[in-house]
RNA sequence: GGCCCCAUAGGCUAGUGGUUAGACCGGCUCGUUUACACCGAGCAUGCGGCAGUUCGAUUCUGCCUGGGGCCACCA
């Protein structure tokens, strides 16, 4: 006695699957070569529901494209630089980056993650991923930093990447620079205060939530049509409190309808402000320090808090009878996500891809790209539309990718790093050039930024396709065929890698890209902020990796999927009945038993007088009526399955496979030869054996890519001695058997269900048991139809007889 | 403010210019124990609203309503 649960079925064959290299790509393989480009996960201890769900659908799509003879490259990266590894870091070692020196923080970061890394991936391995493991990559070793500089060398070639003095988003709480994604909206409560500027002697009153700023005051506009201000055009205003003059300007961003129609305009309080300085050449003045401090433009209120200077001014404004009014408000503004801190903008030196002048070829690039679904597209459309800023890469954090770059320290020409020197670490090692190419100094300064996270990982393509060194063996991977990914980041992720491959090889990275929904809980998306979060690992300790993938191909590619822990189950039912269908067709002795809490398979004894054991036939023997009939509908499914593979329409395959299943296959076709298996002649018995061998395998090869586990069970179990394979992943995608066709051939298979219905109906209403015995009267012409099936019809029903009639009769013996 | 997606039984969903609109979970009525009670048979319940196109609309178009999302703005 053998226990056997579905948890070590699994890990059994997870085992399997890595000693034998069932996934490992062949690099000198004749077979046409099917290439992804796996998302890198970052790192974050666990994984999500989300993950399980989006990884599971593209694996469906990467397993039937490797039955269907592709040699599949299928890599995996962790994307485990910048910021939300440092944080993780920081949470779960309790310590602070800042607080510490920058190598000993880097060096916590790398040992965190040797530890946690191989426990990450480990989740991806247990949903049954079909990933090569040994093409793997982290976006901080340093192959992914090699490339990751690379890049950065060849768009300084290309003059794609330039160096300037401008704003960027920054938390004065946090002290640190932030990414765009770092951001969201916040509805906060504020004060709109009417304050009262001078031109000329008379008073001019602006409307402003942020009056802390108005040492940082550079000009005051209005809009053109406004007739109001229009006579002041040209002139200057006087800053209250401040002793200094602006100019007053017209812009079409000034809204009229907004406080009194006329804004001042302080670098930097927001992105409108930046606009405007950049549009009119205003002078920049900084109010607030990377400390979130007034700085000394602002006076006597130097070293205060925004707050505090916010505070301190308005009071002064109203002693100096300067504040008319103030109002109460409420408005959205962008805050840090991590402490809930309004952004500031703060001039820094930082270094831009130049794109913005790519606008339109953008647009070119997506439309040459393949969308699934097609209207996943827009998204990247809007995206470009919209795009407004040079892309920022660099930031002022510890853990990344270095910039491959020192700076003269006399003239601060920068100096960039060498392609036979990467990966470079520009604290540590010295530039090759000796002297500065501009002033002839011998003195570097490192950079001390990272490249952004983003930076990297839309190197990809490139991090996996050249861990594989034979350059001819590259071509056939990149261009990609396929990126698959979810679409809250296609305006991050696959855009930046868009770009990235165009500027670097002037082609689209990938053929096509599937894009997969969200997971929602009760219709609402999941986070952790919302507590609604489900943890895949106790789901799959639970009901198994095969039941989970079964809940993710529930759902289109890209439409939101409900999750549903009873949906699940219905993964775990399947498992279980295909493992009892098999278990009838071969009458094996296994036998299944699950108790209460689904653990149990076990080996029996209740061998003996089942029938002799399926013999398998090659060729194909004397096939009677019904199981040809059932065989044709087979290959109905069969070509429906594929077709709606090609069509990355994982969903449909597997709802069309499964029904198959469980309808036609094990509710009905089994039971209409089970007579006939346990009592019938050689013959019959062959025939009957023949169409189940064939069913069941293609079944199996059908469900293959949703539930890779109990499937290889199943193959390794009853097939793979006869059909020679290692492993039913590395099978052939079944095609339609070669079988006589009649024309009636579909009218009579429905008729022989329909009748099969109704009899039961009867029996049920009744109040029978469906075994009941019965005599079955037909009409004349359902008689002729189902005229070479009547055998089975009658075993099936238990007809002691089949007569003639107007119609439909059932009378009970 | 711009754009995108969705709307089908109590819940979650499939699907179609003419169909008895199909599953699953749940409900109800039964049955079964020689593959399977995580089973089998049967029953009941459904196309958000308004207009248009059409011989015919759940399906196509427009608007409305409701839900979700992306982007922008937020003096």
């Amino acid at each position: 006695m053998v226990e056997l649960g579905i948890n070590a079925i699994e890990e059994k064959w997870r085992r399997y699957w890595e000693k034998e290299g069932i996934y490992s790509f062949n690099p000198k393989s004749k077979k046409k070569v099917y290439s992804i480009d796996t998302p890198p996960p970052t790192v974050s201890g666990e994984m999500h529901i989300g993950h399980a769900c989006s990884y599971s659908q593209q694996d469906f799509i990467v397993r039937y494209k490797r039955m269907k003879g592709f040699e599949v490259f299928y890599p995996f990266g962790t994307d485990d630089n910048g910021l939300p590894t440092e944080r993780l870091v920081e949470k779960r070692k309790g310590v602070k980056a800042r607080d510490m020196s920058r190598e000993k923080f880097i060096e916590l970061c790398m040992e965190f993650l040797k530890e946690e890394r191989p426990k990450y991936i480990q989740d991806w391995k247990n949903i049954g991923i079909s990933c090569d493991w040994n093409i793997l990559y982290s976006t901080i070793d340093s192959h992914s930093r090699r490339i990751s500089q690379w890049s950065f060398l060849d768009l300084h070639k290309k003059k794609r990447v330039y160096r300037k003095d401008a704003p960027s988003m920054w938390c004065p709480e946090c002290k640190t620079g932030v990414a765009q994604v770092e951001i969201k909206d916040k509805e906060v409560d504020s004060t709109f205060n009417d304050i009262v500027f001078k031109v000329e002697g008379k008073t001019l009153i602006i409307a402003t939530t942020r009056p802390e700023l108005l040492p940082a005051c550079v000009a005051v506009f209005y809009h053109p049509s406004d007739k109001r201000y229009k006579k002041l055009k040209g002139k200057m205003a006087k800053v209250p409190l401040f002793d200094m003059e602006v100019p007053i300007m017209e812009d079409e961003r000034a809204d009229p309808e907004k406080g009194t129609g006329i804004v001042m305009c302080c670098t930097f309080g927001d992105q409108t402000d930046m606009e405007w300085q950049k549009a009119h050449n205003l002078s920049i003045k900084m109010a607030i320090s990377e400390e979130g401090r007034m700085t000394e433009l602002a006076g006597k209120y130097k070293g205060m808090s925004i707050k505090e200077a916010r505070k301190n001014i308005i009071n002064d404004l109203k002693e100096e009878g300067l504040l008319i009014k103030q109002e109460p408000i409420k408005h959205f503004v962008n805050v840090h996500e991590r402490c809930g801190t309004p952004i500031e903008f703060i001039k820094s030196k930082q270094w831009f891809v130049k794109y913005l002048d790519l606008k339109k070829d953008m647009l070119k690039w997506g439309e040459e790209l393949e969308w699934h679904p097609k209207f996943m597209k827009h998204r990247y459309d809007n995206w470009v539309k919209g795009l407004q800023w040079d892309w920022l890469i660099s930031n002022q954090r510890y853990f990344g990718v270095p910039f491959p770059v020192w700076y003269c320290k006399k003239c601060d020409e920068p100096i960039i790093a060498e392609e036979k020197q990467l990966p470079v670490d520009p604290m540590k090692d010295k530039p090759f050039a000796k002297k500065c190419s501009k002033c002839g100094s011998s003195e570097f300064v490192p950079e001390t930024d990272v490249l952004n996270t983003w930076f990297t990982s839309s190197m990809t393509p490139q991090l996996s396709t050249y861990l594989i060194k034979d350059k001819e063996v590259q071509k056939k991977i990149f261009p990609m065929d396929l990126r698959p990914q979810a679409h809250d980041i296609i305006t991050f992720w696959l855009f930046n890698t868009m770009v990235k491959s165009r500027l670097h090889f002037g082609k689209n990275p990938w053929k096509h890209t599937a894009i997969s929904g969200f997971v929602t809980l009760e219709g609402e998306k999941m986070s952790k902020s919302k507590g609604n979060v489900v943890r895949p690992r106790e789901v799959i300790e639970k009901y198994g990796g095969d039941a989970v993938r079964y809940w993710a191909s529930s759902s289109k590619l890209g439409e939101d999927i409900n999750y549903q822990e009873k949906d699940v189950l219905s993964g775990k039912k399947f498992v279980v009945k295909m493992l009892n269908a098999a278990n009838f067709v071969f009458m094996t002795s296994r036998f299944l038993k699950p108790d209460g809490n689904l653990e149990g398979a076990q080996e029996s004894t209740k061998s003996d007088k089942i029938l002799d054991n399926l013999k398998y036939e090659k060729k194909m023997p004397k096939i009677l009526e019904s199981d040809r009939l059932f065989l044709k509908e087979l290959n109905k499914v069969i070509t429906s399955t594929t077709e709606a593979f090609e069509d990355f329409n994982y969903s449909k395959a597997k709802l069309e496979a499964d029904g198959f299943f469980w309808k036609t296959f094990a509710d009905n076709y089994l039971e209409i030869v089970k007579y006939r298996i346990y009592n019938g002649t050689t013959e019959e018995k062959a025939s009957a054996g023949y169409a189940l061998y064939q069913g069941l395998l293609a079944i199996l090869k059908m469900m293959a890519p949703f539930t890779p586990y109990i499937t290889e069970e199943i193959y390794q179990q009853h097939f793979s001695k006869n059909e020679g394979k290692k492993s039913i992943h590395i099978e052939e995608w079944p095609i339609p058997l070669k079988i006589k066709e009649n024309k009636t051939d579909d009218e009579v298979w429905d008729k022989l269900i329909e009748v099969m219905t109704l009899t039961r109906q009867k029996k049920s209403e009744a109040k029978k048991s469906v075994k009941v015995e019965i005599i079955l009267s037909l009409p004349k012409k359902d008689l002729e139809l189902l005229d070479k099936v009547l055998g089975d019809l009658k075993s099936v029903l238990n007809a002691r007889e089949i007569r003639e009639s107007k119609e439909l009769e059932v009378e009970f013996v």
